[in-house]
DNA sequence: TTGAAAGCGCTAACAG
DNA sequence: CTGTTAGCGCTTTCAA
């Protein structure tokens, strides 16, 4: 039924040797005659070598994996086509995981994922095992961090710059003449996507005279309708309130539900910036100033250095790469002066 | 460095044999004495089998593919999520590959997929590989269709009920008080997803007694643009429309920005209803009514009757699954009369 | 330029 | 109840 290398070899008359050589295009050391009736051979009988046979041998498997903390944010679809695009092209196949942003389920796909061979792991880490990514990476199994950063691990990593994104919310803002501005983010717990969002908002208002107050930043727990309830109790608190800072997409749609309960009017009363550009934003009510976040590129890049690290056999520096924002600015944040 | 099968034979003073038994749950024939001094060694080690050697010998992977046509589509990524929960909690990991609705690219992916052996392959099929997709199920490869119909071609398939989800769309315009109604759908090529919606669309309109014409269903190319231009357009000939059901979540987001071009008022002079839920339709301005497709479950389902057909040795009839779609009422569809 | 042979790590007859 | 042996399909020294 399968048909191998032997059948090949026999078929053509020579050893296995040989097919092996022309098949991994050791051309250089064949006669062409050899080398066109062994390769007309293995198209006739559509001879496709074993991958396991061949990883086995090898110790690769041509296999990447990902693990993701959640698939269903667009942003997260996103950076996952840049990946499997750029896997594709290089002949890597792609394994995917979902973590669902819990650290025990994560510790365990790292760990199949490493049990599989898989030549390479890039991971949105929970950052809840940071023992286990420095044993990683310790032990030179090619791994890459994506957009959140591990404090004290020097690890290849692609991140966005997420201060210069929550500067760019602010002065925007205040461009608009808003001064009174609250930012809104889910419990950092070290991740440091949210974190530097926070030390950004707070670091761009101080810069511009702003003073920055226990009430300027609102944590709230990630999960579903917090958001909104955080926002309206929010602005029962602080009706004078006149500038939101919305650090995540899902987040924002709820603020703004929150909104509407409320009877708020964007922009009128309150200016509102979402992070994260999404297909949806422009068509929301009003429609939305974001700031935009380039999730196929991150993609495309972790994949990239991720594959550069597994080619290279000599040890090399951990590289870092820091990827812009950029402000989308719709009619959410409201009318220039 | 790599621990094997071997070192752990030796440092418990057995066979590799009886070490693979015990690894394999064969604890039947062994005695509890040298089972438990087995399991210690392979947790003293930490002893992982090598899956390579393992698959490489019972011809099987535990991997299971899945070729998607549009990873970016939140409907999509609902279902990958349904399937990666099964496959995980099954012991399979997942391949994730991206056809973006090109059919060679399909055809190279499921070629690749079967290469590498994978143990049963999952697909939104792009319709137009037909004689791969026989070819596949008549050499008994576990193969599922998900999504769509292939007609002709009996395949395990797990799809939602397109004309049940046109005609909830017809009958609730109806019971608003809406009478001309129009279609937009994309180019149907002989995708089941599209032309059914058509069928369905128009045989709710024909037995609720509005009469179909060729203005009723209207085709638009699947690319960014193209629907706002066709709604902007038609609107300008037929006026008088007083509903339209848009097909795809993401042309109902180009035709509401064309009704806002066109300063046309949803619900008052035209009612809405767009196909798939997604977590922004609730915050569009006006709320959209939608048509909601078990995303999640249809993965759920995809996954685990795969895996079934992969487990059992002995052939057997493929399964259809049709799932229900359903109904969610907003704003968009209008008030009761 | 080509081939023989050893083995990657594991499982499964078949013996004992 | 356990061990011996023979591969799974491929790559890779080492020899010819």
């Amino acid at each position: 039924m399968k048909v191998t290398i032997d059948d090949v070899a026999k078929m053509a008359g020579v050893s296995k040797t040989t097919v092996s050589r022309i098949l991994n295009g050791n051309y250089s050391q064949a006669t062409e005659e050899t080398k066109e009736k062994v390769l007309k051979i293995i198209r006739d009988l559509n001879y496709r070598p074993n991958p396991m046979a061949r990883g086995l041998k090898q110790m690769r498997t041509n296999i990447i994996g990902i693990v993701l903390s959640n698939l269903s944010n667009p942003f997260w679809s996103r950076v996952l086509e840049g990946v499997e695009d750029t896997c594709r092209q290089s002949g890597y196949s792609l394994m995917v995981c979902n973590s669902n942003e819990d650290s025990e389920r994560e510790a365990g796909l790292i760990d199949g994922l490493q049990m599989r061979q898989v030549d390479g792991i890039i991971v949105n880490p929970t950052v809840n095992n940071k023992e286990l990514y420095t044993e990683i990476v310790q032990k030179k199994y090619p791994f890459l961090v994506i957009n959140r950063r591990i404090s004290d691990l020097d690890v290849d990593d692609v991140v966005v710059d997420n201060i210069q994104g929550a500067r760019l919310a602010v002065e925007h803002f205040i461009e608009r003449g808003r001064r009174k501005l609250v930012c809104f983010v889910y419990e950092p717990e070290g991740i440091s996507t949210w974190q530097e969002r926070i030390q950004g908002f707070k670091k761009a208002m101080s810069e511009n005279g702003l003073v920055v107050t226990e009430q300027s930043v609102i944590q709230v727990d990630n999960a579903s309708g917090r958001a909104k309830a955080a926002i309206i109790d929010y602005f029962r608190q602080k009706p004078d309130v006149d500038a939101v800072f919305s650090t995540n997409n899902m987040m924002t749609l709820e603020i703004l539900e929150g909104f509407k309960e409320l009877g708020v009017e964007v922009p009128g009363q309150v200016a509102l910036i979402g992070y994260d550009e999404t297909v949806w934003a422009k068509h929301l009510n009003p429609p939305l100033t974001t700031i935009e976040q380039p999730a196929y590129e991150m993609g495309r890049i972790a994949a990239k250095n991720l594959i550069q690290r597994i080619d290279s056999k000599t040890a090399r520096k951990p590289k870092h790469v820091v990827l812009k924002p950029s402000l989308i600015v719709r009619q959410s944040s409201g009318d220039h002066q």
